[in-house]
DNA sequence: CTCAAGTGCGATCAAATACTCAAAATGAGT
DNA sequence: ACTCATTTTGAGTATTTGATCGCACTTGAG
């Protein structure tokens, strides 16, 4: 962050100061700051934009509580949340994401020193551009999913680049292919000392964050609309079962993982659920509710956050 | 909070969430919800005063963040917080309020079990209200000034009772007067089984919050205008070189505590700073700058929330 | 049952806010 | 220093929001 963007950001902050603590309007601040309205409801909403500004709901609607409550105890989970639901127009991920960048948030800003590990996808990606601007050199923010995919080309959510956007800390991604098509492919890597190194701070992780991928139809498997994984493979994977994935790692609807699918070797390591250690999906949507009770079932996660209606069909 | 109250206040926070979260207008969020627009309206703006929502701002304003940072050193404090400066048209007061009630809801927030002491004053008072609603039965919330004054009557703010309008935890009042006239009258309260209970808390305490009132004018000084002292024992204390008083207790230009009054023995236990638990001081104003400077040089406290103003003129 | 007091509602309107667009300012590259 | 592309600005306008007011309905006392 440059020193205008920073100056920039103060008057934003100000300004937002002024207009949701204080309860000035646009023309007190405008007044009070020396500028014009105009300029004064721009700050306002580069605030809002640049997420400086943070709106939190207090009350736990009943309705929400009593789902997170059922699903803590039917799948034994350390951590839920639901996000309300809300017209069906809307994007409902907007809920999930703001109840997940909150808790992610509460994580950074601990002053213990944390790895901390994220995983990729879509949700994920929107949850980073939504974390509050800190700085918190005390922790290492780690990814667990390789950062190129088969032909070397990145992969669509380069989750940690969009978290340093917002956050500066201490960053290690994954050198490695999301998944290997050869053992030896895998063997050189898992041997190549910097990968080695990120291994082990992703073994002793402090927390983790993960999305769950659906693999139900062509439409709803991210893998294949990434072009992460070809047609053909799609089927083969299919055949054997999968039903989601977690970060390219595919599991059947027990949630067990479907190994020994060929030239398919994932590389994403996957924290230990047992530990009690948080490892968080963050996962709504009807057409993920299978791979999301596969998940739970087989406790490849401990924690969920999710929204109303996917709660229910989860229950 | 009754069933209705319960369910009105789900309503207004499922408006919030579409509000604030999802962005949508109200216009939409009635049509969702089924209600009029102006229901919708009714809502949200319940919900922003029943402190169901929250406006955080994530960004430290560098010239605040500076000016913290300074006093922390000058004054060797744990804890220092700076709300910007605005408008004098607006109550300052709001500023600090707003950062008081955050670090306030931080605590209760906390799972570990906590004895925390609130002392009293206008400032504290409208933390109080602004505290978000939740239930905290892990905590002892004690009180460590007297809830009556020298005629019987009730002080003018009683933080306790205010802040169980919104949080719902276990209250320890301080039943003993705000100052008593005899060593007599001391005694007794101080050999009482509940009072000496409640001593022991406050000893045992976790985290401290109160005010620093002023004393350098009629106008200025809280005790007086809130008739807990009369004029005559007004100019007696000013005599004595009493600057400033926190629960009651008074203390000079140095910080120290100024004591031999005649008929007038503060009850109140003020909590050690010099221990490592926080003793955070809520104040501002340019009519405390002397108050609250001797209370920090005497180490009265060992944190502060402030204005932009106050702090500027304590250094 | 009746009436007075209180509460909640929606229509209406004034105020506040957000968006659009053209002109002005900035600044990177020649 | 000039040009061109990009960004920033403020005026004007459309949309959204908040406040007022009177009506209708509920409540509770007589």
């Amino acid at each position: 962050m440059n020193r205008s963007k920073i100056h920039k950001n103060d008057n934003a902050a100000r300004a937002a100061w002024m207009y949701y603590i204080y309860k000035m309007n646009q023309d007190e601040i405008a007044k009070t700051m020396g500028i014009s309205r105009q300029r004064a409801q721009r700050l306002i909403s580069l605030a809002v934009n640049e997420n400086l500004v943070n709106f939190k709901i207090n009350h736990s609607i009943v309705s929400c509580q009593e789902l997170s409550l059922e699903l803590k105890k039917k799948f034994n989970l350390m951590n839920v949340d639901v996000a309300p639901n809300v017209s069906n127009k809307i994007d409902k991920l907007d809920g999930i994401v703001n109840l997940a960048s909150k808790t992610i948030d509460t994580f950074l800003m601990a002053k213990k020193p944390m790895n901390l590990i994220f995983g990729s996808g879509l949700i994920l990606s929107k949850v980073a551009d939504k974390l509050s601007p800190v700085t918190c050199l005390q922790h290492k923010i780690v990814s667990n999913i390789g950062n190129h995919g088969p032909d070397g080309l990145e992969p669509p959510y380069f989750v940690l680049g969009r978290i340093s956007q917002n956050v500066e800390s201490n960053f290690f991604p994954f050198t490695v292919p999301i998944y290997s098509s050869s053992k030896e492919v895998q063997k050189f890597f898992l041997n190549y000392f910097p990968v080695k190194k990120t291994i082990n701070l992703i073994k002793n992780f402090d927390a983790c964050f993960v999305t769950i991928g659906g693999f139900a139809s062509k439409k709803t498997a991210g893998l294949l609309r990434d072009s992460l994984i070809d047609d053909d493979k799609y089927h083969l994977m299919k055949s054997k079962g999968v039903i989601g994935q977690i970060n390219g790692v595919c599991f059947d609807e027990n949630g067990k993982i479907v190994k020994n699918i060929d030239s398919y070797i994932p590389m994403s390591i996957l924290p230990d659920a047992n530990s009690n250690k948080p490892v968080i999906a963050f996962a709504g949507g009807s057409d993920r509710v299978h791979a999301i009770k596969a998940a739970l079932n087989g406790r490849l996660v401990n924690g969920l956050i999710t929204d109303e209606v996917t709660a229910e069909k989860l229950l």
